[in-house]
DNA sequence: CTCTCCCT
């Protein structure tokens, strides 16, 4: 690393930011500063290091001062939440990302600073990306002569040089051993979102090889718990554990069982380390020869239509197999089972998507405005944030009131932003503290700005179990705490967040009789309930029980979320629910708090919307009125509305017709006839002003048609009374009325002189079903509608059988009709069938009148 | 079937 300084410092004469190009273990974050401290341009000013976690700043601080032969906090120091180790001696100051952002809220020209390095910055976290814009935009304007370094591991540099103007790229050796890397499959690529047990099983039949094949310690990659889960239960069924020690290792875990998965085991066994991409960067295991990679990695998506984000299983990328891979090689050479094929590795991408594509930008987007910034434009970006993600967080920020209509921030928007904490938990900081219920409200923004205290599968949702176990541990200490189900660890960090928060609180707010709860009383005779603090920072996650016992809730935004199994927060009707995964068509609840109905309507009256509602009831098939209380999409009550307008029983009976359809109306046979005719006509002459009475028609237009028919008229059984045949000739003024007569008819006098009906039905010709013997002597089928459309004939025997189907009355006589006689003959002997059709007298009889 | 980190 020492060989790539001279040329390091020849680039930053020249350039105001350098690329740092160089593998894990090269040991550039602790060479680098110090290298740098004594360059010409940097006199008199500090170098900012920003590292991604805390336990990296101390860890490099630390390091860097011991070089030095000094303590830390001279003049290398550094400042991570809770703590700082800096002085005015201090030149090289390294923070963690949230320190950076903060800082440049409050001294936007980092007075006093040189040079900013950004470290590890292919990990692409949203508070580094966010940090790099605002340096850019700070270097275009305000401070001209600071300097960037951008350091990494596998980045892909040439986007980065690109951004800040083509800045020059340094690359650097490393010093890791070989590993070798060993394809485990063929064939293609598992289905997306692959089930745990299929990958669990993969996993435990690698570790089986790897313990054959391979010397020393094991360490998997998993995706998530329920893997890691599966995996051990099948290794243990397997493996003796006199010889082997099987540890998981994620996030979740208790400090204890992390420390233990860390270190050598003290009975020299062999150890399987069971991890998730948590021991990918944020831990280091020690002694670990052999890594198996499943290749898959669990993230969250944020899906701006929910506003929430939801947990997906991706496959890895190349630069994350790299990391993973190189995990075997730090102290020896090692060997890497990789879960996937040689072929298959080049479907993955490149790098890891960085994290500002697909986290919740709410707290992002109220620094921007903070800044100065209201649209991603605004600012030159690596990965600028998705526009949609973008208005979605504006949404949120202003429905909290932290955002005025031109998406500036306000006086409200500010308070909260000064708090460190997520812009929703800050509002209810803020509005707890009017209400004398700061305690509590610290306690809620702590517990879930941090890990879950109550670890394990069958844990409540109930936030209030993790109150108690605070409490607890306040009144009682560790092991009350502990006898309640809540990790120490844990318990230690909620109470130092949540004393933090209290002390960022506006002073007045923090009345007298409002401190920190000590015991568990205090903490329930607060002045408002979790839930009630809990409605303040999250309005849009009211959820109100669809049924009993189902643990099934419907949320203000119409959306469903569902309690774990069994949860006894089932019982309360309404609950405000702080954290739920979006999930695919169900949210799954994961901390909630009750909240009753009466608070309900006091928190959000101004946001109640009341109506009366006048709809159509299937069950009953009447018009039914409803006084509703609403909340966005949750009906909170209802009462009957003893006289609703007169205009609101129109439009639901209306509406009422138009689910139910036409039968619903009073269909007689004359009222069908009218319609058909009507409908004929229609078609038969479309330019004739004829009114479409087709079902279509009809429904769309009922306002226009039916409606004047129906004051008076509430239900189903009403409608029966209304005079259809009546309600459409009243369609037609009197010329249209006598036209309709004429060009269609509903009977024709036939030859015999019967005046029989006609048959319409739209799109066909109409029918005449006539007794044959009654056409004799006719030559012509008759015609209608101004002689444009031939009547159809069915030509009925003596018993009303269609003997024959026709429009040609003329070739009837002349053809078939001798044949149809002969068969007539034979079945009715005692009617006459003449031989010549067009001298006999037409009959109703059996036989001619003489 | 609950990823991981972080905040003057």
């Amino acid at each position: 690393m020492h060989k790539i300084l001279p040329e390091l410092r020849a680039q930053f004469a020249n350039h105001a930011a350098v690329v740092l190009s160089a593998p894990p273990g090269s040991g550039k974050t602790t060479v680098v500063p110090p290298a740098l401290l004594a360059e010409p341009w940097l006199a008199g000013s500090t170098i900012l290091m920003l590292e991604p976690r805390r336990l990296a700043a101390r860890m490099a601080a630390t390091f860097m001062a011991k070089q030095l032969g000094e303590e830390v906090g001279q003049t290398v120091g550094y400042r991570v939440r809770f703590e700082a180790k800096v002085s005015k001696a201090t030149r090289v100051e390294v923070v963690t990302e949230g320190v950076l952002t903060r800082r440049m809220q409050d001294d936007p020209e980092l007075t006093g600073v040189g040079l900013v390095i950004f470290d590890e910055f292919h990990e692409r976290s949203l508070q580094a990306d966010l940090a790099l814009a605002l340096c850019l935009d700070v270097m275009s304007g305000l401070r001209e002569d600071l300097k960037l370094l951008i350091m990494s591991a596998t980045l892909d540099t040439g986007a980065v040089s690109t951004l800040l103007n083509n800045a020059p790229v340094v690359m650097g050796a490393g010093q890791s051993y070989p590993v070798g890397v060993e394809y485990c499959r063929a064939g293609q690529l598992p289905q997306p979102q692959p089930q745990p047990r299929e990958i669990a099983k993969q996993v435990s039949a690698t570790i089986h090889r790897a313990l054959a094949e391979q010397p020393g310690d094991i360490l998997a990659f998993l995706p998530g718990g329920a893997e890691i889960r599966h995996t051990q239960a099948l290794l243990n069924a397997a493996l003796p554990s006199a010889e082997i020690a099987i540890h998981p290792l994620f996030g979740d875990l208790s400090l204890a069982a992390q420390t233990a998965a860390v270190q050598p085991d003290r009975q020299g066994k062999r150890r399987i380390i069971l991890a998730t991409p948590i021991a990918e960067t944020s831990i280091t295991i020690e002694g670990i020869h052999t890594v198996v990679d499943s290749g898959w990695k669990r993230s969250p998506q944020f899906d701006p239509n929910s506003g929430l984000s939801r947990l997906t299983t991706q496959r890895i990328s190349r630069a994350s197999a790299t990391q993973r891979t190189g995990r075997a090689g730090r102290l020896g050479p090692g060997y890497c089972y990789r879960l996937w094929s040689l072929g298959e590795e080049h479907g993955l991408k490149p790098f890891d998507p960085p994290e500002i594509l697909s986290a919740d930008l709410s707290q992002l987007v109220l620094d921007l405005a903070r800044w100065g910034i209201h649209a991603p434009s605004g600012l030159r970006w690596l990965d600028p944030p998705p526009p949609g993600h973008f208005a979605q967080a504006q949404e949120v920020l202003h429905a909290l009131g932290a955002l005025d209509q031109q998406n500036r921030i306000t006086p409200l928007g500010r308070k909260m932003a000064e708090l460190p904490t997520h812009p929703r938990l800050g509002l209810m900081l803020l509005g707890a503290a009017k209400q004398g219920a700061s305690s509590l409200a610290c306690d809620l923004a702590a517990l879930l700005g941090e890990r879950d205290i109550i670890k394990g599968r069958d844990r409540s949702a109930d936030i209030e179990d993790r109150l108690h176990a605070l409490a607890a541990f306040r009144s009682d200490g560790p092991a009350a705490a502990k006898a309640l189900g809540a990790d120490t660890d844990g318990c230690r960090r909620v109470i130092q967040t949540s004393r933090q928060l209290w002390e960022h609180l506006p002073k007045p707010a923090r009345t007298k009789g409002d401190a920190p709860a000590k015991t568990a009383a205090a903490a329930t005779a607060a002045a408002a309930t979790a839930g009630e603090l809990l409605a303040l920072a999250f309005p849009d996650r009211i959820g109100q029980r669809r049924a009993l016992g189902q643990g099934q809730y419907k949320l203000t935004s119409g959306r469903g979320a569902v309690l774990p199994a069994h949860d006894r927060l089932a019982a309360h009707e309404y609950l405000t629910v702080a954290e739920l995964d979006a999930g695919r068509i169900e949210g799954r609840i994961f901390l909630a708090a009750p909240l009753s109905k009466e608070a309900l309507m006091i928190l959000f009256a101004p946001r109640l919307q009341r109506e009366e509602k006048v709809f159509w009831e299937e069950q009953s098939g009447s018009v039914k009125g409803q006084r509703v209380v609403r909340l966005e999409e949750l009906v909170l009550a209802t009462a009957p509305l003893a006289k609703p307008s007169a205009e609101a029983v129109l439009t639901a009976l209306l509406s009422g017709i138009r689910t139910l359809g036409l039968s619903v109306l009073p269909w007689s046979e004359k009222a069908t006839e009218l319609r058909a005719r009507l409908q004929c006509l229609h078609l038969w002459q479309p330019d004739g002003g004829w009114p479409d009475l087709s079902e279509a028609w009809l429904l769309e237009n009922l306002e226009q048609w039916l409606a004047p028919y129906l004051s008076g008229i509430r239900n189903a059984e009403q409608l029966k009374k209304l005079d259809l045949a009546a309600i459409l000739t009243a369609l037609l003024d009197w010329k249209y009325q006598s036209q309709l007569d004429r060009e269609a008819p509903t009977h024709l006098t036939v030859p015999s002189g019967s005046k029989v009906r006609l048959h319409y039905t739209p799109g066909e010709p109409p029918v005449l079903a006539v007794r044959l013997q009654e056409m004799f002597g006719l030559a012509d089928t008759p015609r209608i509608c101004n002689n444009a459309v031939t009547v159809l004939l069915h030509l009925l025997s003596p018993a009303q059988r269609p003997m024959q189907i026709t429009q040609d009355l003329r070739g009837f006589w002349e053809g078939a009709y001798h044949e149809v006689k002969k068969e007539l003959r034979g079945r009715y002997p005692k009617h006459h069938w003449p031989d010549d059709p067009w001298q006999a007298q037409p009959t109703r009889r059996i036989k001619p009148r003489k």
